[in-house]
RNA sequence: GCCGCCUUAGCUCAGUCGGUAGAGCGAUUCACUCGUAAUGAAUAGGUCGUCGGUUCGAUUCCGACAGGCGGCUCCA
């Protein structure tokens, strides 16, 4: 038996130990309870695995992001075993671990209900109880299709990894078949009895016992292989930790995000609604939120107009043909209301402005000394969105978009796009949002009916949004098979207070719709050319946007956005005049603000102020009156009394004028 | 669109093993006038989502539809 050379990597640096031949991973790792796999010259390997000579073997944590999926992995096999030892019928689909848990899809008769979860889980528990051993078995195609042919959804990844097909098998199939050899993983028990067996490519824990902490969050049906033409399956999402404390803090950030849901502060703040009586996704602005829609718009507008923009308008409604011209009605009518019949004519409901904004751009000859030609507008429009995909503000089926359309000569196209990039994020930091990438949307070549446009121009297209979304030094990550019909585009992905990103801004680059409508300007030596056309739209929608915002902020806006901005609070009822003197001074700054003069007690009105996250109380009683002075409350409970009026009114006026959060 | 769950007062939610309902908050009125997150009392408010079916009788059981929630698919 003779010595082997290993290289053993941790956070203080390399060194090369000596192990006899046959030492497995675990035996470097035996004094350190939260290792759970190695990863060794790169590879993630089970704790089992028999070192090499030479080999770089590093440890890999359960509390690690690689030792976190690992432990989710596991767990998503517990539940599998769980599963089908409670429903032997249930056929198994994939089950990888995702960002903060796992999931597992199962073919079986009748879905899964909360009762069954509360059984599964229970179930889990023994499985984790009896320390069954996670062990790696490698196979044939040949034996795996025999062994698995109870699993005809495991059959079938074994065909398309046979085909060389595994990756586009469908998104986490990876986990169960990979490129390499066929793994199947034993459960097995500590009087050496198998009892459960899974097609996998690991790495697992050593051990079920290993799992800390789980729970079971929901069932829902998903289609297998992500298709909606094939069969749906029946998913659990579950949730797996290191600790029991990691989990509970996990379900806490939950409930956190819950809060913070703008459907629930729309109501709890009376921003807006959704009434049964108008439609499915279709928002009505309550006074409160329409002052946070037209500070937006206002704002918007005027930040478009210093950039060179032409504030325009056009109806939500036309003649089918427009939609032809444009090219959008063969690629989308399945998601526009369906036409209404009009003295022999078909009216559609727009979907876009793009169409009405080229006929603008049309109604006169153009030269090239009006190039770039930025026309911009909140156009409102309508899709008809599939029933169950509408979602708060962020999912609805009457949007506004503050949409712009730059027609320019092709040399100016990357420096206005450029220049609407710059804009955009310029904008989105105005409104507090500071955290984003970019995404690079492209053709996808596998379907060239979905996409008009010759390889050349897409070609350039893309190269050109690319090097300018290159040059903003911020991340891209590219979105094959993305794009419009039309052509390419950038969109910007905001993260929020809590980091979930939201995509809002976009960037197209458009060639087809100017050939479509035949637009031209006349060029300096007197021929006709034919522009380009850039779609940008900043926030997307302003609906979603506000959503956004809302849960950004958690409703408490920043003073230029939110509702009320000033709420004054009397001590007794004898201040209530004196506080009407300083609110008149503080409108005739400019700032929104009520007097509350309600029977409430003091008291109250702070906690009902506080709980509409007004940004600053103003108290006054006895003491204020005689000091000609006034007393703040912050959100914070931050407290700053005898603030003398003209003060009071300078610092309110300042927070809003500079857009800052307080 | 597909799968599952849900729908009771303005909001959050009890409840009725089938005999037409209750709380807290909110609203209104009255009393109280108070220094930094809930003063007290009284009153009003519901065709139990809609439409059908079963039944002597349906808010309750069944079905369809609408709306919502969680996913899947989709998102110009």
């Amino acid at each position: 038996m003779s010595d082997v050379a290993v290289i053993v990597a941790s956070p203080s640096g390399e060194v090369e130990q000596q192990v006899t031949t046959g030492t497995k991973a675990w035996e470097l790792f035996r004094d350190e309870p939260e290792v759970i796999a190695a990863r060794v010259d790169g590879v993630l390997r089970d704790l089992a695995y028999e070192l090499q000579p030479g080999e770089r073997v590093e440890p890999v944590a359960i509390d690690s992001a690689d030792g976190h999926d690992i432990l989710r992995h596991s767990t998503a096999h517990v539940m599998a075993q769980a599963v089908q030892d409670l429903f032997p019928d249930a056929k198994l689909g994939i089950g990888p671990p995702i960002a903060d848990g796992f999931y597992y899809d199962f073919d079986v008769e009748t879905p899964f209900v909360p009762d069954d979860l509360a059984k599964i889980e229970t179930r889990m528990r023994k499985i984790i109880k009896e320390g069954q051993r996670f062990s790696r078995r490698v196979t044939s195609d040949a034996d795996a299709l025999d062994e698995l042919q109870h699993e005809p959804y495991k059959v079938e990844l074994i065909g398309l990894k046979g085909g060389g097909r595994a990756e586009d098998a469908a998104e986490g199939a990876s986990v169960e078949v990979g490129s390499g050899e066929l793994t199947i993983y034993d459960n097995v028990r500590r009087d050496g009895e198998v009892a459960w067996s899974d097609l996998c490519r690991g790495p697992h824990l050593p051990t079920t016992k290993r799992i800390p902490a789980f729970k079971l969050m929901r069932s829902a049906a998903a289609y297998w292989r992500g298709d909606e033409k094939n069969q749906q399956l029946q998913r659990i999402y579950g949730t797996a930790w290191e600790s029991a404390e990691a989990l509970e803090a996990h379900l806490h950030r939950l409930e956190e995000a819950e809060k913070r849901d703008h459907r629930k502060l729309g109501r709890e703040l009376d921003l807006f609604s959704f009434p049964d009586e108008i439609g499915s996704g279709l928002a009505v602005f309550h006074p409160k939120g329409g002052v946070i829609k037209r500070e937006m718009e206002d704002y918007v507008r005027r930040r478009h107009i210093e950039e060179g923009f032409d504030y325009v308008g056009s109806p939500h409604i036309s003649k089918e043909g427009l939609f032809h011209l444009s090219g959008h009605l063969p690629y989308y009518e399945d998601t526009m209301f369906p036409a209404m019949d009009l003295e022999g004519a078909r009216y559609f409901l727009k979907a876009m402005n793009c169409p009405m904004h080229n006929l603008i751009y049309r109604s006169k000859q153009r030269s090239y000394r009006e190039l770039p030609l930025r026309l911009f507008e909140f156009g409102s429009v309508y899709r008809y969105e599939k029933s169950g995909v509408v979602h708060g503000l962020t999912r609805v089926r009457g949007l506004t978009q503050d949409d712009s359309h730059s027609y320019v000569t092709r040399e100016q196209a990357p420096a206005e796009i450029e220049h609407l990039l710059g804009f955009v994020l310029g904008l989105l930091r105005d409104f507090g949002l500071d955290d984003y990438y970019l995404e690079l949307s492209t053709r996808d070549d596998a379907k060239p009916d979905k996409f008009v446009g010759s390889d050349e121009e897409w070609a350039e297209a893309t190269a050109i949004l690319e090097r300018v979304a290159v040059d903003t030094g911020l991340d891209l990550v590219p979105d094959p098979g993305g794009a419009a019909f039309y052509g390419p585009k950038i969109s910007v992905q905001a993260k929020d207070a809590i980091g979930r990103t939201w995509q809002l801004s976009t960037i197209q680059y458009d060639f087809n719709q100017p050939k479509g409508f035949d637009l031209t300007y006349q060029a300096a030596d007197g021929s006709r050319q034919q522009p380009v056309m850039i779609h940008s739209a900043k926030f997307g929608s302003i609906e979603r946007f506000i959503g956004v915002l809302t849960e950004h902020y958690a409703g408490a806006f920043p003073p230029w956005l939110a509702p009320v901005q000033v709420q004054g609070i009397p001590i007794a009822e004898r201040h209530v005049d004196y506080l009407y003197e300083v609110a008149a001074r503080l409108k005739a700054a400019g700032i929104r603000v009520e007097v509350d003069e309600s029977d409430d007690r003091m008291q109250k009105k702070i906690r009902n102020a506080q709980l509409q996250k007004v940004p600053f109380m103003v108290i006054a009683g006895d003491d204020d009156v005689a000091a000609g002075a006034v007393s703040f409350r912050y959100r914070d409970g931050r407290q700053d009394n005898g603030v003398p009026v003209d003060e009071a009114v300078e610092r309110v006026a300042a927070a809003v004028a500079s857009r800052e959060q307080v």
